[in-house]
DNA sequence: GAGGGTCAAGTCCGT
DNA sequence: ACGGACTTGACCCTC
């Protein structure tokens, strides 16, 4: 574990940006159905089960179900980090979905996860995938949900959100990305949680995790109850996510550059791993007049009658090029997971353009 | 194949 | 007190 102050940004790495957990494939007829098209979506992604489901199978049949879902999912994920891995190296970043193992924690699943068939069969699996995205240069992470909380008043909730939490870990371990800080710019991230207990819960949780767990943690700024200074509190443990667009929501308007004092303790706080923020935008239904560009403004929005949760909303996507001028900015210091829900359809083009762009490219 | 009810989980917010 | 939103709509049953 190297976790040398370091307040410069690490310049060793070349600059990534990725979509999240899906991927959508070209609405272009390559596909001569809608079923076809649908088809192709289905490889490439992951599915789940449900745990009522299971519960209602006889022993055989539970088994099978859920080993035929992990065996799925297995396939799904090679194949989207090999198409990431297939792309430029600027777009060579990949948040997987947390559904790899469905209800790895859940009661009703976790004795089939323990059986030696599945077990070699993730584990065989799993380090071939993590083989695959470091042959391709591919950054990876996950995003446990929001019940993935590691503080809470409620003592079953925590410890909920912790087994879910060293799940997360467990699957990066299989991975390969157990041990060591951030290995590979590798993380999970999850945001601070309830009110009660708060930052100083959060902190304290710490020690009720595991290193591994510990050494991949990163912790994201929301739209409402712990903004970027409340997350840079926990900057001497735990590296920082900045997400620009609930930086903007939750100080009703603000666009940080990447020249603001805060970047350098959010830079700080990953400990020469390269760090990782999330952008978005908000919705094209919500503001289908709004000039491409300019930014948002938020007061102006919101006397305007856009209520916070609609500004909040995410776009399908990147339409803004004010907003995707800032993202080539902050790619001098940071990579980028773009939370569109058009996932690579957004991507793809705003990488496109970042490229093509001297201008942006210098940045 | 389409349509509608269901799905493991925490927390906040608006009604 | 309850439903919806949030990481994300997908899954499963019935017709």
């Amino acid at each position: 574990m190297s976790r040398k102050p370091n307040t410069s940004p690490n310049t060793s790495e070349p600059p990534r940006l990725g979509f999240c957990c899906t991927f959508i494939p070209d609405p272009d007829p390559g596909h001569k159905t809608l079923k076809a098209a649908k088809d192709a979506a289905k490889l490439m992604n992951l599915g789940t089960v449900t745990m009522a489901h299971l519960e209602r199978l006889g022993p055989t049949a539970r088994f099978e179900k859920l080993e035929g879902v992990v065996r799925h999912n297995l396939a799904a994920l090679e194949r989207q980090i090999a198409w990431v891995s297939g792309r430029p190296p600027l777009e060579r970043l990949l948040r997987m979905a947390s559904s790899v193992l469905p209800g790895y924690t859940h009661p009703v699943a976790q004795p089939l996860y323990a059986e030696p068939a599945m077990r070699a069969l993730i584990e065989t699996g799993l380090a071939r995938i993590g083989e695959r995205a470091r042959a391709g240069a591919v950054r990876l992470s996950m995003h446990p949900g929001p019940f993935c909380i590691i503080a809470s008043r409620n003592p079953n909730a925590q410890a909920n959100g912790i087994a879910e939490l060293e799940y997360h870990a467990e699957v990066m371990t299989m991975l390969g990305y157990g041990s060591g800080w951030h290995p590979h710019g590798a993380h999970l991230n999850i945001h601070v949680g309830g009110r009660e207990p708060g930052i100083e819960g959060f902190r304290e949780s710490l020690s009720l995790i595991s290193e591994t767990a510990r050494n991949l943690l990163t912790v994201e700024n929301d739209e409402s109850l712990f903004g970027l200074d409340a997350v840079l509190r926990l900057g001497d443990r735990v590296p920082v996510v900045l997400d620009l667009h609930h930086h903007w929501v939750e100080s009703r308007g603000a666009y940080i550059e990447p020249d603001d004092p805060r970047i350098r303790a959010v830079i700080a706080s990953w400990r020469g791993v390269r760090p990782v923020s999330h952008i978005s935008v908000s919705r094209e239904s919500v503001l289908p007049e709004h000039d491409t560009g300019t930014l948002p403004d938020y007061v102006a929005l919101a006397e305007q009658g856009h209520s916070w949760r609609d500004l909040a909303a995410h776009s399908d996507l990147m339409w803004n090029e004010a907003v995707n001028a800032l993202v080539a900015r902050h790619l001098v210091w940071t990579d980028f997971e773009i939370e569109a829900k058009g996932k690579n359809q957004a991507s793809v083009p705003l990488a496109a353009q970042i490229g093509r762009d001297p201008s942006l490219a210098a940045a």
